[in-house]
RNA sequence: UGGGCCGUCGCCAAGUUGGUUAAGGCACUGGGUUUUGAUCCCAGCAUACCUAGGUUCGAAUCCUAGCGGCCCAGCCA
């Protein structure tokens, strides 16, 4: 367990779920003796995404939870590379970046499908030595027309009732290379008319003559995932195999692959168990691979690592945490019920961690300056600022106050709305650490837009003075020296669709009518603008996240930050009851 | 319309061997603290468990019949 996950760990109270429950169940009948093995298994052929995050903390947060009471569990990271032609080894690297993330050491723990192939094979050729698989040689057209439909049974092949002997010799010759792509399948002998389709003469092993990005040309038959993932769990010892709800209506052809396994000799009881819970359903965010893959390749995004993608590599350069992500799944927690999380939910445990992780900073988004016309000329007055207002062993940090100021565009407003109180003509505010001032007087230009805005502070009123709390005033804004703080690119992230449901059916749509989720885009999901950032900004660390405050979380990007170029991009904003109303 | 899964507060989600007033979180509302309209603290928030019947002293939990949602006809995973 990383340090990460040792802090992850102790975040949240466990909460009872069904998963939970079966696992004691097993615990108390000792079924797998003192051990709970469970598995992550990416296919290696794109990125992680959020959906992913709630896989990796159920598997690998079951495996560190039941360690104490069973000391032989464990969770895999087991690569799902079957299929040759889909594979990346460059997915495997970024897979592996993505859980060790996230808090998981899988040094040790990590494997391949692939590993299995010579194992997998043997298996096969059990099935098919007990008459329980056969070579199938019709091609793939005559296949789906002999499957049956939902309410028809298919019929069986011509080719099912080959001996024993012809189809072991068929099998081996595939296995040669002596045939081309989909000459031939092997397929396990189940039930044609079986209402669930899954059983009817499922596939085992197809040819595909294609290099693998481990096993190189050493296989030209590759295994089908329903065979190889029993196979492989077994093979690994997992006890609890967890899957996604679609998988429901594969378990009984997991369990018919092991039990005759078993039966066969080839593995020992007990035998792992495959259990579906519901996958994560976001709004404002696609989570399909498909769409994930579109959205790179179209160029709607700046690739997988946009921090607007809900990929995890986005999400770490979006300045989203580990922690939050932790937070995140327990939250959520694991049922079978489809549901729908609000975005929000998500964005809430980031700014619950980060609240209490990020030190605070003063940044001015939008600059307007600010003329204190009472302050002296070339006098700087430092002022000091709490690094945490609930930390206050970070200690605090000077900023230094002078005849000109940068404030939030946003602060000033020539005629206020009802129930503003920030800075407006003829009224005071606290300048946050500093004096009250009140405002004098603005300029404009030809256009109306504000160019400057003048006011006198009063120097009695000091933060931190005596005698400074005695005034109150309502408003507090922040600000930074014109001459003390320097420039800095700030990327501002919002969600990548504007709506809730990206492609789904809204109000007008004719009844047939299939919404692209690309139209639905949210244009102004990334806009850069350049702001002012205390000095010493400029040199913090790539990744270090702070809260700049009155508007929100921020991290310097993971790849372009430079202390040349300071650039910070906009994880998450403040919640904020203000402009709300 | 074959098979499978699901239906508890706006969003999640405990509870399901039937037994006091249906956990908890988020959101929301009200109040307090506060030099972030942030945070934090306190309080409120389902006579109700998809619907309708039934069994029972007693049902979200059992039975029956409906209704609604999701998944399955890749040599993908």
């Amino acid at each position: 367990m990383t340090d990460q996950a040792a802090e992850t760990a102790t975040t949240n109270p466990v909460v009872s779920n069904f998963i939970r429950s079966r696992i004691d169940e097993d615990c108390a009948h000792k079924t797998y003796g003192r051990k709970v093995a469970t598995r992550f298994p990416p296919e290696p052929n794109g990125f992680l995404h959020f959906g992913h995050a709630k896989s990796i903390f159920l598997n690998f947060g079951l495996a560190q939870d039941y360690l104490a009471q069973c000391p032989q569990s464990l969770c895999n990271l087991r690569f799902d590379d079957t299929n040759p032609t889909k594979e990346e080894t460059e997915y495997v690297d970024a897979i592996r970046e993505d859980v060790a993330w996230l808090g998981f050491d899988t040094s040790g723990r990590e494997y391949y499908a692939s590993d299995y192939f010579e194992r997998l094979y043997q298996c096969a050729e059990q099935l098919v030595h007990a008459g329980l698989a056969y070579v199938d040689s019709q091609d793939s057209e005559s296949l789906r027309a002999t499957r049956g439909t939902l309410t028809e049974p298919g019929t069986n092949s011509p080719y099912r009732a080959r001996s024993i002997e012809e189809n072991l010799d068929l099998f081996r010759r595939m296995r040669a290379g002596e045939f081309a792509d989909g000459a031939h399948i092997l397929r396990a002998k189940i039930d044609m008319a079986a209402p669930n389709m899954n059983l009817r003469d499922p596939a085992i092993y197809r040819i595909r003559h294609a290099h693998h990005h481990r096993t190189g040309d050493a296989w030209c038959i590759y295994p089908m995932y329903d065979f190889a993932h029993c196979v492989s769990d077994a093979i690994e010892g997992i006890t609890h195999s967890l899957c996604t709800l679609e998988f429901t209506d594969h378990r009984p052809l997991y369990e018919w692959f092991l039990d005759r396994l078993a039966e066969l000799g080839a593995f020992n009881r007990p035998l792992p168990q495959q259990i579906e819970f519901s996958r994560l359903n976001l709004t404002y965010v696609v989570l399909s691979k498909r769409k994930l893959i579109q959205l790179v390749n179209d160029g709607h995004v700046d690739g997988w690592n946009d921090p607007r993608l809900p990929t995890l590599k986005g999400a770490r350069r979006r300045g989203f945490t580990p922690t939050g992500f932790k937070l995140f799944a327990d939250r959520i927690g694991i049922s079978k019920s489809d549901s729908l999380i609000d975005y929000q939910v998500l964005e809430d445990c980031m700014r619950e961690d980060l609240n209490e992780r990020a030190e605070r900073r003063v940044a001015v988004l939008n600059p307007l300056k600010l003329v204190l016309t009472n302050f002296p000329e070339n006098h700087i007055e430092p002022c000091f600022a709490p690094n945490h207002p609930h930390h206050a062993e970070l200690g605090k940090r000077e900023i230094p106050l002078s005849r000109e100021l940068w404030i939030e565009r946003e602060d000033f407003m020539i005629e206020p709305t009802k129930g503003f109180f920030r800075l407006t003509p003829g009224k005071e505010v606290r300048l946050r650490y500093g004096y009250i001032i009140k405002c004098t007087g603005f300029d404009r230009d030809e256009s109306g837009q504000v160019t400057q805005v003048y006011g006198e502070y009063d120097a009695d009123t000091k933060s931190g003075t005596p005698g400074s709390e005695t005034r109150k005033v309502k408003g507090n804004i922040h600000w930074l020296s014109c001459a003390h703080s320097v420039p800095a690119e700030i990327r501002f992230y919002d969600r990548l669709f504007r709506t809730a449901a990206p492609g789904g059916r809204q109000e007008g749509d004719a009844p047939d009518f299939e919404r692209d989720f690309l139209t639905d885009i949210n244009p102004n999901a990334k806009q850069i603008q350049v702001g002012r950032v205390e000095q010493a900004l400029a040199h913090c660390p790539a990744e270090s996240c702070y809260q700049f405050e009155r508007n929100g979380y921020f991290v310097a990007d993971q790849f372009d930050h430079t202390p040349g170029k300071p650039i910070f991009n906009r994880t998450v904003t403040l919640r904020d009851s203000w402009s709300k109303n």
